[in-house]
DNA sequence: TATTGTTATACTCTATAACTATA
DNA sequence: TATAGTTATAGAGTATAACAATA
């Protein structure tokens, strides 16, 4: 067990905001994946649950796009979530084409009882924080997560990175075989 | 299109951390993919070579550990970051079995360029908020990630969900046929 | 015997393409 | 012609298992 190891890694990567939200976010589904085990679809199984519990229904795709799902995939999701039982594909009477989800009364008593008990891993994973800092936390986020969700083009990073002059070289992204 | 959309869907959503930290999440990557297109490894290869750039160096193993990636994972990013000239491996004096990961001249003025624009991407990310609540969210997600990195074993959250009465039935997790 | 790193393989997950039905 | 949803399939990504070298 070499002396360079937890300390020294994280302080070369604590400028790096990338690095902070994909750590937050694996603790996250990692002291969450307990709760979610046992529905279909885990975590996005819960999100979509949330979402068919509104009153006002979404549509398939609204549904994926908001939850950086892609539509073939929802279909999936949704199959085994109607197949247990806690959501419903309805017509949409303005639009045949398309399928509102809403929850049957087993999703909303299953739903109730999931965000109970992720509330309880959020204030987990936040446990490190004081109440103040909580609530700021979760109202910065909210508001980024919202903002991210209003625009969902992402125009602007485009134009960000326009003078892209490869830092490295055109490496095709797949490993070689080379040693 | 149907005018469930945009707002409500967030709306039912925004009381979910899990749901704002990944939308956040996947923003931030899909605002940072240009940059880090041509990089070996993509998002992770950045990590890696933050990592490899430091002055006390750590190993695979370590590395993988802290970036959330399985150590098999880690041998191909090397090879390919390797393979592009960025880093080395070397031997560990003290371990024969392991490989110290340093960043080469090359990597690290590549790191150089990519950390400028990813500065950039971020800001952009955070660009609907002032300047004292982005320097406090990347406060506060810090201290979150270096909390998650220190106690990586996550013992608490299988005590919290102990109780785990299965709230639907016992699916397992993958789709079925069904319709 | 346990651990680091590697390799091959099997598996899961995702997305592409093609199709149906509506608009 | 374009869009919502479905399906099958190919492809990318991941993890399991087995191995070699070292502790």
């Amino acid at each position: 067990m070499t002396p360079a190891s937890a300390e020294t890694c994280a302080t070369a990567l604590h400028a790096d905001l990338g690095w902070a939200l994909g750590t937050v976010f694996r603790a996250y589904l990692k002291a969450s994946d307990a709760v979610v085990a046992d529905l279909p679809g885990g975590h996005r199984g819960y999100q979509i649950l949330t979402t068919a519990a509104r009153a006002v229904p979404a549509t398939q795709l609204s549904i994926a796009q908001h939850l950086g799902v892609d539509r073939t995939v929802m279909t999936y999701l949704l199959d085994d979530l109607a197949g247990a039982g806690l959501i419903e594909r309805r017509a949409d009477p303005a639009d045949r084409r398309a399928r509102h989800i809403v929850a049957t009364d087993q999703g909303r008593s299953a739903l109730a009882d999931l965000s109970r008990r992720l509330g309880e891993v959020e204030e987990h994973v936040l446990v490190c924080l004081d109440a103040d800092e909580r609530t700021a936390l979760r109202g910065l986020l909210r508001r980024l997560a919202l903002h991210a969700d209003a625009r969902d083009p992402v125009a602007d990073p485009c134009q960000l990175v326009a003078d892209t002059a490869a830092p490295t070289r055109p490496t095709p992204r797949r490993r070689g075989r080379a040693r």
